[in-house]
DNA sequence: ACGGGGATGGGCT
DNA sequence: GCCCATCCCCGTA
């Protein structure tokens, strides 16, 4: 399937959010390739969303990525340890992204593994299996995206996200998680997951 | 099942 | 010095 191009990112942060549900990342790496199937993501939308590092128009060398062009990767580092990966929405100067929460593993399973637990995925506990990449930092370990993919076009690169075949899904939606600083914005239902899915970090 | 706390570093008040 | 778009472990039930 094709690899989405700018178009797709040029658009609403919420459309984008919804859309990116069950669109494959991949990540062509270290002589892999690595695909996991998109079931959960956050939209933040702008300088107005409260729980979004662009707030207030907030611009510093960390959240540069936002205020690119849609279709940049935004990769940060949170809690010191793990990094978060964003797909950068609308035009330049709109800094509005959407974060990834999770994926199905679906292609490379044993180099995700490898990356993630230093072992091989048929050793895995179903725990394991299932709980892989279902969380923002639990993707970018397994998916070998860090800070070296920060400002990547993924119109243009060995990380993107390309369209793919699905069986019909419902999305849910809910409020975004750990943002209880945000406070009016932290109840917005900017949260969207594939209904079902064993692969999504919380119902 | 659920809750508390530690790891760990960069960015900000 | 404190906050963080997190994760994992170890208590208590």
């Amino acid at each position: 399937m094709k690899k989405l191009g700018r178009d797709f990112y040029l658009r609403d942060t919420l459309i984008v959010a919804k859309d990116l549900l069950g669109k494959q990342l991949v990540h062509e790496t270290q002589g892999f390739r690595l695909t996991g199937r998109i079931v959960e993501t956050e939209a933040y939308i702008g300088p107005e969303d409260k729980g979004s590092h662009s707030y207030g128009g907030k611009r510093t060398s960390r959240n540069e990525a936002m205020y690119h062009i849609g279709g940049t990767a935004y990769v940060y580092l949170i809690y010191g340890m793990y990094y978060c990966f964003n797909v950068v929405t609308e035009q330049v100067d709109v800094p509005a992204a959407v974060l990834i929460r999770a994926v199905e593993p679906l292609e490379g399973e044993d180099a995700m593994s490898k990356l993630r637990y230093g072992t091989n995925f048929s050793s895995l506990s179903s725990r394991h299996k299932t709980g892989m990449c279902n969380g923002p930092g639990k993707l970018c370990m397994a998916m070998g995206i860090g800070k070296a993919e920060n400002g990547l076009d993924l119109s243009r690169s060995k990380l993107y996200v390309r369209d793919a075949q699905n069986e019909p899904f419902n999305i849910k939606t809910s409020p975004r998680i750990n943002i209880d600083y945000a406070e009016e914005y932290a109840d917005k239902p900017w949260r969207f997951f594939v209904e079902g899915s064993k692969y999504v970090s919380k119902i």
